[in-house]
DNA sequence: CACATATAATTTAACGGTCAACTATATATA
DNA sequence: TATATATAGTTGACCGTTAAATTATATGTG
């Protein structure tokens, strides 16, 4: 059997056209169930605060962590400050940085998210089964970090 | 062993946040090597017209296809007509309606596109055997139609 | 036929993202 | 120490997206 190269190469193709498609419509779907004023990219930051139990972080660390340049972070971050759901201050050991931390109020917008957000993952997990995730997520780490590295 | 919701939950997680990654690293990789003035929204509407042969079609039935609104494709179709890779014609038959056709600068810019894409594929298919592209595609397929159906 | 309703497309405001230019502060080095 | 370079963060221009309001045209129905 000879190779396939075009046929591999759009193959390719479909999986960054399905990639797109879910994000799209995956952003939505949380969209809808977060409250007023919390965007997935503002969910994202309280959320990591919480999983990694930070006591502070910066706006180059998240920006790094999230791989959005640190323009897209400082837009994230004054929101989230609007919201009363970080604390920003100039790290007073070096002027050029400011301290980012999570504040009562964003842990509990965060737990809040979470419950808001259960049930559209049960009704997923309800309709996939959970191993056919579990194979494809080792597939999709390569994939994001193959593209971090080469880009 | 009993189950373990909370795991196949945070699971779920991953599988949104590996997407939405991926998604950005990937776009940006795309419209690299796109020509000036092209963006990934735009080649894909040139390329749907060319995969798919088509004569013709209308911003409602593009909008459908790439699932975004119409005021996203009233957007991508202006551009691309700016650029001069579609001609925008009001439908005789219902003058509510356009008609989008694909210009042979459009098919041309379209091929190159794809010229310019292959290298990045091939990366990718060098690093990441094919196989588990494959693997993964119907998965992916999954969850979209789920999420596009339960919207 | 007139009116209500449905459909096609556009427009506007808001958000998230990139990139590039910019400001301010640290740090290294000649 | 003075100057050059590196780093942290902000800003502005632009693109793509959604949601909702708006305009224009078709269509169905009493």
């Amino acid at each position: 059997m000879a190779d396939k190269p075009l046929d591999t190469m759009l193959q390719w193709f479909d999986v960054f056209n399905e990639i797109g498609i879910i994000e799209q419509l995956s952003r939505n779907a949380f969209e809808r169930v977060l409250q007023e004023g919390l965007s997935l990219a503002g969910f994202s930051v309280l959320n990591h605060f919480v999983r990694l139990e930070l006591k502070s972080s910066t706006p180059t660390e998240l920006a790094s962590a999230f791989q959005v340049t640190k323009g897209a972070m400082t837009n994230s971050l004054s929101r989230l400050e609007g919201l009363g759901f970080v604390s920003v201050n100039v790290n007073p050991k070096d002027g050029r940085g400011k301290i980012i931390r999570i504040t009562s109020k964003g842990i509990k917008a965060r737990n809040q998210s979470i419950q808001a957000i259960t049930p559209m993952l049960a009704m997923i997990g309800g309709s996939i089964p959970g191993k056919e995730a579990a194979d494809a997520l080792p597939f999709l780490k390569k994939l994001r970090i193959f593209l971090d590295e080469n880009r």
